[in-house]
DNA sequence: CAATGTTTTAAACAGTTGATTAATTTTTTG
DNA sequence: CAAAAAATTAATCAACTGTTTAAAACATTG
């Protein structure tokens, strides 16, 4: 995805560069000469490749998406059992928002702010349900504690995605330095694994 | 604060109308004639009383950023055991955001975009020092399990406010009623209290 | 090489933005 | 009530916005 050479075909160069933008600064805090100067070319380019900024938003926003449920997909419905899926679950997504830190404040933000250019986001992705279902099923058999499984859903992406999220207001709270902060990130992975673990399994 | 009555004093009429403008579009969404129209004025009105559109975002986002922290800042100096304070500070973190389900994302999103403007967010609040000493203590004294104490402010934070910024992916990856959901973020409350709890003191 | 198609550019357009102005209405006060 | 002060308005400003245009530069090909 995100090499760092920038590619000499300009459809890619002004896409990555609208990404970088939009990523950072959002669709209402993006102008198209921003972009334009990011991508090193001229204004007029931007709508000679893509019609206008707002559908050069909605595929930058629609790849966005793809990846942030892709990187799940084939885990979520991989037939192994919650207690080694779990774990794989959140180390994924731990791996995902550290690799693109604007992913989820981007998604959350859009989608509240901008709903209507969203065509992507509506249907709920068959992977998501498959994965309701085993833990519903794993509640069944008793496997787990009986909670509802959307909860163990948001007690996932919560745990994973807020620590990307708080990083500004965590350094306000904490005072703590860069260095100390990539391993405090990396504790709490390890540490928000083991404490949903228990709470489902040991009960 | 929010009187859903409409104060005949034009300064905090405007005021208001920025807020919930603001916290709805954020800054770069929002223009001086939104809010003009939103406190039913002429858009001269709202430089003639807050100096300029960055003058009267910085009120709004420092009044907000106080409302969060004020909420907890006399909880979390309180002199009681984490047993019992932990419960009650994500109940009472729960009922802000229940009750302004947009201040997180605004909190968040305007900080990481525009933290030049944010005066007041710089210094780590006193309350969240001393919440983070009593943790620290609580270790020590073998009460809890040891982990670092801003871990717990994390998973605080994250399993509260992340309820109410997923709120449209939820509704979106798990079909759920309007109805429903309002009962699952009440269980969800429950949930998370009970699963920290555990994790810290049962080890 | 000339003709043709593609890519890139500078310049311009109409609409919107935050902000100011100068005039008008409303309120205060002596 | 009249004069002064304060609040409100419509009109306007220059800067910026997304987008388009028409011309230039470049590449392709017969």
């Amino acid at each position: 995805m995100s090499e760092d050479t920038v590619p000499q075909n300009t459809e890619e160069r002004i896409k990555e560069a609208a990404r970088k933008v939009f990523m950072e600064k959002g669709f209402d805090g993006t102008t198209t000469r921003d972009i334009a100067e990011a991508a090193g070319i001229n204004v007029a380019l931007t709508n000679y490749y893509f019609r206008s900024k707002e559908k050069l938003f909605r595929m930058i926003f629609e790849d966005a998406h793809r990846e942030f449920f892709h990187e799940s997909h084939e885990l979520l419905q991989r037939p192994i059992s919650l207690r080694e899926k779990i774990p794989q679950l959140i180390a994924s997504d731990f791996r995902l928002f550290a690799k693109n830190p604007n992913l989820s404040l981007f998604l959350i933000t859009e989608r509240h702010r901008h709903p209507e250019l969203l065509a992507t986001a509506k249907e709920a992705p068959p992977a998501v349900l498959f994965f309701l279902n085993q833990v519903q099923e794993a509640v069944t058999q008793g496997e787990i504690r009986p909670v509802a499984p959307a909860h163990v859903l948001q007690l996932i992406m919560a745990n994973v995605q807020f620590v990307f999220l708080s990083k500004p207001i965590m350094f306000q709270c904490t005072n703590i330095s860069p260095t100390a902060y990539a391993e405090f990130v990396s504790q709490h992975q390890q540490l928000v694994t083991q404490m949903i673990m228990i709470y489902l399994f040991d009960f």
